[in-house]
DNA sequence: TACGTATGTTACACTCCGTAACGTTACAGG
DNA sequence: CCTGTAACGTTACGGAGTGTAACATACGTA
C-alpha cells in the first residue's frame, strides 16, 4: 500500500513521460539528453524500474515499447502530500496550510488566488 | 540546500522529540520502547544521524546530551510539501489542491473549512 | 541468412538504513 | 585516588536502493 519511492533520476524520467505523453526509450533518451546525457541502457533500466514500482506501464508497438504513466502527475503528488500530512501533521490539512503560510511557502497572493479557486470549485461541484 | 531525507525509523524518533520536547537518548529509548524496542546504541546512532542531517541539535547538560528539534514539525512539513509542489506540479499549488480534492485527500467539507481559515488569516495579516 | 535495432540480463560501486558490539570518558562513591 | 558505571562515540556489517552501463538476446528486413 505504501507507494514506492521515486529516486532523483527516476523522477526526471517520470517528469518527461508525464509532460510528453507515451514515449519510447529512445524518445526519453533524446528528450533528456540536454540535461542528462545517459546511455541507452541506462534509460531502459530506469524505465523498467519505474514500471516495477508501478508508475509506468508499457504496451508493445511493433518491436518497441511504448511507456505511459499509470497515474497522472497530480494523483501521485496528492498521495505524496497526504503521506506527509499523515506523518507530520497529525492528519490536519489546515495545520499544514497554516504552516505553509507562516513559512512563506505560500504567500498571501497565492492564498487569495487559492481561495477563489476553492470557491469556484465548490460552486461547480455542488 | 536540498533537505536530507529522514528515514522511516528516524522519523519515529523525530516524532517523539517533536512531541515531547527536548529529550535525552534514554528518554527516547524508553518512550519508544513499546512500539520500537531498540538498544541504547541504536537510538544514539539515530539521534546522531538526525543531528548530522540538521534536524536535531544537542546541548550538553552535565554529562548527558539534550536533543531538541532545530525546526518545528510544521516547518519541515511545509518544506517537504513545497518540494513536491515544485517537482510534481510545476510550482502550482492550486493544481495540487485541485488534485487533492479530486482524489479525495481533501473532501469538500474540509475545503470549506479551509477557505474560512484562509479568509480569516488574510484579514488578520492584512 | 546476416545485420541492425530494441530489449533484457547481469553487474558493480556507492550510499543509506537498521542494527549493534565494543571502546572511551568522566563523575560519584568508597 | 581508584574504580564501577553511566553516557557517549567509533566502527562495522549485511541488505536495499541508485546510477551507470557492458554484454547478451531476439526479431524483423534486406
Amino acid at each position: 500500500m505504501k507507494p514506492k519511492n521515486i529516486s532523483e533520476l527516476e523522477q526526471v524520467v517520470m517528469d518527461f513521460v508525464w509532460a510528453h505523453g507515451p514515449a519510447t526509450a529512445e524518445a526519453c533518451r533524446e528528450g533528456l539528453a540536454a540535461r542528462h546525457p545517459l546511455k541507452d541502457s541506462t534509460i531502459r533500466t530506469l524505465l523498467r524500474r519505474l514500471e516495477a514500482k508501478g508508475y509506468l506501464r508499457h504496451e508493445v508497438d511493433g518491436r518497441t515499447y511504448l511507456y505511459r504513466p499509470v497515474e497522472p502527475q497530480q494523483t501521485v503528488a496528492a498521495r505524496a502530500v497526504k503521506q506527509i500530512i499523515d506523518k507530520l501533521c497529525g492528519g490536519s490539512v489546515e495545520q499544514l496550510l497554516v504552516g505553509m503560510v507562516d513559512h512563506e511557502v505560500l504567500d498571501r497572493k497565492q492564498l487569495q488566488h487559492l481561495a477563489q479557486k476553492i470557491a469556484s470549485k465548490k460552486a461547480r461541484t455542488r
